[in-house]
DNA sequence: CTATGAACCTGCAAGC
DNA sequence: TGCTTGCAGGTTCATA
């Protein structure tokens, strides 16, 4: 469910609650949202209990618990002096991390609780919630980051490491270190459809199904267009439309559809109001709405999922056949 | 290497 | 009132 924008609500939440915390206990639930884990839940819990958080950072759609060094004093938390490895949460379809006061009631998802203890003496619940168990949690290396840059798009310690299981995920738009050139370089190496590359986390993470759509749409551009077709110009509409969509969202809270997308404090984000295209079918294209003949949003299969657009500004390339 | 498809899950809405 | 089908903000692995 959630994207770049929704994860960095939930990750600029869980940092200011969390840092300095320490982990009194872990309890897991629900095994399945360990399943990515590769020592199981009894050493996972064994593991975090008695350790302190020092940042909460993010790349893509992945967010990581870095551990405080166990053997270094408290001032040295600020210097960025870390433990070895981070907690990998990954929210999948439908996660969400909560912070709650301890005796808040239990949520009908509720898969691992841990209980922390703040810098100023509260004792809260950071709480994993999961419906459909696509997301979870793990214990992952932390390892250099293969340009030496930061590891993370956004945290507060601009550590150059990340975990092994994310450095696989590019870097994304809104990191001051994404290499543009690079990303231009990328579509002029691929026949495939310029969607399919946008949600390709491997070439640039945070966009999901609807962010596609809606950066598609300010460029507009047709989701099955070749990715080597496209002009330098219209690579860099794509980079700009995505940045600026995701950035109005963020600044939004987030898209909120229903329940299942909240932030830490349990609150919805407001940008599906700002949606121009995405879960949109049948109403008209807001570009399009003064022209004689407005266009009308169109809802189309696409990889087992679903793809909206306007048939006036976003034309199918030559030869394109849906379906 | 690319490109599909299935699998992993639960719940809700729509249609019969 | 059921029951079935389709659909949902994602990722990974197996098969062509």
């Amino acid at each position: 469910m959630p994207e770049l924008p929704e994860v960095e609500v939930v990750r600029s939440g869980l940092e200011r609650h969390l840092r300095g915390s320490l982990i009194e206990s872990v309890e897991v639930l629900d095994p399945r949202s360990l399943r990515r884990d590769p020592e199981g839940p009894e050493r996972f819990a064994a593991a975090l209990s008695g350790r302190v958080l020092a940042d909460v950072a993010r790349r893509g759609k992945y967010v990581w618990l870095i551990l405080a060094d166990p053997s270094a004093p408290a001032s040295a938390l600020a210097a960025g002096e870390v433990g070895e490895r981070g907690v990998v949460v990954h929210l999948g379809m439908s996660g969400q991390a909560l912070i709650k006061e301890p005796d808040a009631a239990r949520e009908r998802h509720l898969r691992i609780r841990m209980r922390l203890l703040t810098p100023d003496g509260a004792v809260r619940d950071l709480r994993f919630v999961d419906q459909r168990i696509f997301g979870g949690m793990f214990l992952d290396p932390l390892v250099p980051a293969a340009d030496g840059a930061p590891g993370a798009s956004l945290s507060a310690l601009a550590l150059p490491l990340l975990p092994a299981s994310v450095s696989h995920i590019g870097r994304d738009p809104l990191d001051a270190h994404f290499d543009a050139a690079a990303f231009r370089r990328r579509l002029r190496r691929t026949s495939s459809g310029i969607k399919r590359v946008l949600l390709d986390q491997t070439v640039l993470s945070g966009i999901g199904n609807i962010y596609a759509d809606e950066s598609l749409w300010r460029a507009r551009l047709h989701y099955a267009k070749p990715a080597d077709s496209l002009t330098a110009a219209q690579a860099d509409a794509i980079l700009h439309a995505s940045t600026e969509v995701m950035t109005e969202a963020l600044a939004a809270g987030g898209t909120s559809f229903d329940a299942l997308y909240i932030n830490v404090n349990g609150e919805s984000g407001y940008f599906e109001r700002g949606l121009n295209v995405y879960g949109r079918a049948g109403k008209q294209c807001p570009r399009c709405a003064e022209l004689p003949v407005p266009g009308v949003i169109v809802r189309e299969p696409f990889m087992n999922r679903s793809s909206y657009r306007c048939p006036r500004c976003q034309r199918a390339p030559r030869g394109f056949r849906a379906g």
